[in-house]
DNA sequence: CATATGTCAGAGATACTGAGATAT
DNA sequence: CATATCTCAGTAGCTCTGACATAT
């Protein structure tokens, strides 16, 4: 790929398409010892930090649509990470917690997680990785609805 | 999605996972009319900047499997944007060549995905575009073999 | 009746793998 | 013999759509 089109290296879509594969292979090498993948470390996260919620209130917060989340929390569930049960309040939904199990999980994930970054990021000094986190956050959040 | 777990937010990866599928869909939608994809773009852009080049040659520039190839050189010349013939100094090659339609195509290409640029960087100035293209660019070669 | 939730089946687009045929 | 190119078939992981049943 050395000496990519000028048009092509000119076109942020491009880049960011192509890093986006790299990420994705580092994350999931990353994961992969843990029998693990990407989404289990956003739907742990966001059940440590927000406290239960149902699996609608997961995908709204973690950007993973509903249908998929099923099977996210059924792994999830199959390896005691999370308990999924009926919500008395209101009989759609289902509450999903975090185990104990789920937070030893979510803390080794974020471990592996973290040297994928480092690896992904290896070129970028430390200010420059706060000054690119900080660019593609406001991206996203402008593509984000409330 | 609206506060995303901050451990979550903090990970360039997933930022940068988001971001790529806000990317191809605005990217898609910027080419359709063209009854083109992306690809289209890269493989004219690659044409036009190093002149005619055999499958293989366009695949390492462009980072595209060889595979993937075939299909996308058959839809360039179904449209008559490009043609293939076959190398006669090394005839496992087919030679691809871009064609007067193909260059317009390109230029058409291009102006539809500087749109999607602009989507997609919306809230950015001028200058942070500027700086997040540089550290995209920086990183992305990071990842590139030579 | 209209909406929200969970569930499932399947499509779509992308990237990759493995194999074969041909040529160097 | 080892390698390179093109081609094709099939797979994998991820995202999205549409439908259904249930509950609000």
């Amino acid at each position: 790929m050395r000496r990519a089109p000028t048009r092509l290296r000119g076109k942020p879509t491009w880049l960011i398409n192509k890093i986006s594969l790299h990420a994705q292979r580092l994350i999931a090498e990353a994961v992969a010892p843990l029998d693990a993948r990407a989404y289990h470390f956003a739907l742990l996260a966001a059940l440590e930090e927000y406290g239960p919620a149902s699996q609608a209130a997961l995908g709204h917060r973690c950007a993973i649509d509903r249908s998929d989340m099923v099977a996210m929390v059924n792994e999830l569930a199959e390896q005691g990470l999370a308990v999924r049960s009926p919500d008395p309040e209101d009989r759609r939904r289902n509450v999903i917690t975090i185990t104990p199990a789920g937070r030893r999980r979510l803390a080794e994930l974020d471990a592996a997680l973290a040297e994928a970054q480092d690896r992904l990021l290896a070129p970028l000094s430390e200010a420059e990785r706060g000054r690119l986190a900080d660019l593609l956050g406001r991206v996203l959040d402008h593509h984000t609805p409330p």
